[in-house]
DNA sequence: CCAAGTCGTGACGATTTCGTCACAGGAGAT
DNA sequence: ATCTCCTGTGACGAAATCGTCACGACTTGG
C-alpha cells in the first residue's frame, strides 16, 4: 500500500486530504511545516508527497528544493498545492518531470486523480527505485548506470557490487560485507574475485572520475565525484 | 468503486477471487456458468470480467464471443483463466487488445496485478486502441504496425511481444515477464522461443532503426527510435 | 632494510547466456 | 485436400561473463 506524506500548516486541509487518501486506500503521514516534512520524508521514504507551498516558517518551495537535493528523497514525486497566480510560474520552471502541481482551491477528486496518475507513473514503471549519488544514477530495475546522463554498460555482478558500495557513500565497506552481499559468501574467504571486479568497475568508471577507494586491510569505499567537468587528460 | 464479475463454476475458486478483490477494494458479482454471466454482464455492466474458460454447460470461449458480439458488453475487458496448454492457442487469436488471460494455476497476487493493470488501461484512457511510441504506431484493433506511416506486417505473436515491450519504452522487461505476458508461461522456463521471436521482430524492425536491446541475464528493452524528424514539446 | 601481508593486474579456462538455424507440426486459407 | 504461413523447439556455435591463479607491486611493522 503506497504511503503519502501530506504537508500543510492548516489542519483542516490536511484532514480533508488524508480522509480522501484513506478512502482511496492509501496510508498517509502528516507534517505541519517544511522542516518536519523533510525529516519525515527522509525517515519514512513515502511514495509521494503532497506539499503546500504557502506555509509559515519554512517555505514550501525551499522545502521542495531540499527534497530534491537529498539523495534519499530525490526520487519521490511531489504534488504541490499553490494559490492561483502566485507561484505558478516559478513552479513550472523547476519541475523535475516526476512532479505535478494543482491550484487552490482544488476539488478532492481532482487531487486524487493526480495522486493516482503520479503513483502509476512512478511505481509501475519502476522509476522509483533509481538511486542517485552525485552525478551517478543507478537504475535498479534497468540494471543501468548513467553518469551525467551518459549510459555506462555494467554487467550484473558489477552493478550489484556498485549498488552495495553506493549504499553508503564515503563509508568503507568491508571485504566480508561485499562478498556477502554480492556473492553470498558467508565465510571470510581469501579470494581475488572481489579485487578483480573492483578493477573492472574502476576501468569503466575512471573516465568519469575515480570513485572507488581502497582501504587496506578493511575494504573499499565509494567516493562521490569531487570535480565534475574535469575532463581534459588521458594517460 | 469498480465492479468486477467473476465467472467460474467452482465455488471455491470464485470465493478465493472474490476475497482478494474485496481486499483490494473492488465490488464483485458472481456467476457460475456462461449464460448467467452473460445476462449479468448485460444487466449490471461491470467494469471487468474474470472468466474461466473451462466450465460445463456453456463454454467460456463461447461466452467470451457472446460478450464480444453484444454492444452492451463489447467494451468490457475480460481476463480469461485457462489451464496450461489447453486453449491457449485459440485465445491468442481472438485477443482484442483490451483483454488478458492468465494460466492456471495462478497466484492471487498475479491476478490482482492484472486486474489493476487492465482497469487502469480501460478506465483511465478510455481504452485507446492505438499506441504511439516515437515513430511507431501500434494499432491493437487491427493488429497492425506503422512506422513513419509505413505499414509493417507482423504476426500476432510478434505483435503481442512488441506490445509488451512497448509498454515501457527504455525499461527492461525480464524474460519471465515477457514469457508470462505473451505466452502465459507461469514458470521460469528455459526456452529459445522468446529469442527466436525477438530475432524475427528485429529483422522486421531493423530497417526502420534498431530497436530492441538485449540486457544479458535480465531480458530485453525496447528503445525509442532516434527520430530524424523534429519533435515539438509543450506542456 | 627485510619479511610478511595485502592488493592490482593480466591471462586463462569454465560456465552461462544468447543468437541463429533448420525443421516439424498445426492452423487457416484456397 | 493441399498449400502456405506461423510457431515452438532442439541443436549448435558465438559471445559474454565469471572466478581463479600466478605474479609483481605496494604497504606495513619491526
Amino acid at each position: 500500500m503506497p504511503t503519502i506524506l501530506v504537508v500543510d500548516d492548516e489542519k483542516d486541509i490536511r484532514d480533508l486530504i488524508v480522509l480522501n487518501l484513506q478512502r482511496e486506500g492509501f496510508a498517509s503521514l502528516e507534517a505541519a511545516d517544511g522542516l518536519e516534512a523533510f525529516k519525515l520524508a527522509k525517515k519514512k521514504a513515502p511514495d509521494l508527497i503532497i506539499l503546500d507551498l504557502m506555509m509559515p516558517h519554512k517555505d514550501g518551495l525551499s522545502t521542495y528544493r531540499d527534497l530534491r537535493d537529498d539523495s534519499r528523497t530525490r526520487g519521490i514525486p511531489v504534488i504541490m498545492l499553490t494559490a492561483r497566480g502566485r507561484l505558478e510560474e516559478k513552479i513550472t520552471g523547476l519541475e523535475s518531470g516526476a512532479d505535478d502541481y494543482i491550484v487552490k482551491p482544488f476539488s478532492p477528486r481532482e487531487l486524487m486523480l493526480r495522486v493516482r496518475n503520479l503513483l502509476r507513473r512512478t511505481l509501475d514503471t519502476g522509476q522509483s527505485d533509481v538511486i542517485e549519488i552525485g552525478a551517478f544514477r543507478l537504475d535498479k530495475k534497468n540494471v543501468k548506470l548513467h553518469v551525467d546522463g551518459n549510459p555506462i554498460d555494467l554487467t550484473t555482478t558489477e552493478f550489484k557490487l556498485l549498488l552495495v558500495l553506493t549504499e553508503s557513500p564515503g563509508i568503507v565497506k568491508e571485504r566480508a560485507e561485499l562478498l556477502q552481499k554480492v556473492w553470498g559468501y558467508s565465510d571470510l574467504i581469501q579470494t581475488r574475485t572481489l579485487d578483480t571486479h573492483i578493477k573492472r568497475l574502476r576501468e569503466k568508471l575512471e573516465e568519469h572520475g575515480s570513485q572507488i577507494d581502497t582501504v587496506r586491510g578493511v575494504g573499499y569505499r565509494f567516493l562521490e565525484q569531487a570535480n565534475p567537468g574535469d575532463d581534459t587528460d588521458e594517460d
